[in-house]
DNA sequence: AAAGAATATTCCTGTCAAGGAATACTCTTT
DNA sequence: AAAGAGTATTCCTTGACAGGAATATTCTTT
């Protein structure tokens, strides 16, 4: 099954903001910041919540914290999606075939 | 942008397991809270959800209402998806070249 | 018409997560 | 050593949400 940790660490705006962002390359909190017009504190909290689900890999440079996407979560995602890919064209539903099912008690 | 109100409805265990279970074929509210364990309250409380995510329609027979998925929101999701394809097989982290940028400062 | 089945809604309560503000920590620069 | 830049953490308050219990609603059966 679909780990939650990674939906619910998706589903706040500001982290799907910082995750969008991301996608262009690594960044460094100041510049997610920055661009997200949050303030830093913010920044670091939320980026800490992706790190934990594993969204987000960092790297110390210096005195920056340099934070990039992982692949995983989103593979994960992919497979999962998987399994639906085969409903969604043959439609989900087997309305007719349940009705009937609901007859016969 | 991926919209957020798909990824938190479905970021709640119960109702990601809901939508695992409607993922066979279109059940009753009634089933679907005997096979999750959940008190029928609940179950229609996250159906709402599911509901208002446009994750799920409902078809009223009679006395009950059947639920089913409804596929768009997963297109959606997998189209966001698309967007990181591309990136993770590359590895989403050009990190020399960020950090080329950095030395210019 | 009354009783019962299937589902939805309301009210209440407790928990948790997010933002604000302040502060701590770490590394660099002078 | 002191000052400053970049980042993390803590504390506080507020709002959203999930579950429990009770009740309302709608349809069916007798």
């Amino acid at each position: 099954m679909m780990d939650t940790t990674t939906l619910s660490a998706l589903a706040e705006p500001n982290r799907l903001h910082i995750v969008e962002l991301l996608r262009e390359g690594p960044l460094t909190v100041g510049v997610i910041a920055d661009r997200l017009r949050l303030r830093q504190p913010q920044a670091s909290k939320h980026l800490r919540v992706l790190l934990e689900a594993g969204i987000v890999e960092l790297q110390a440079v210096a005195n920056r914290r340099i934070y990039k996407l992982r692949p995983e979560p989103f593979k994960e995602l992919d497979d999962w999606l998987d399994s639906y890919r085969r409903g969604w064209n043959e439609r989900f539903d087997d309305l007719d075939s349940y009705l009937s099912e609901l007859q016969q008690e």
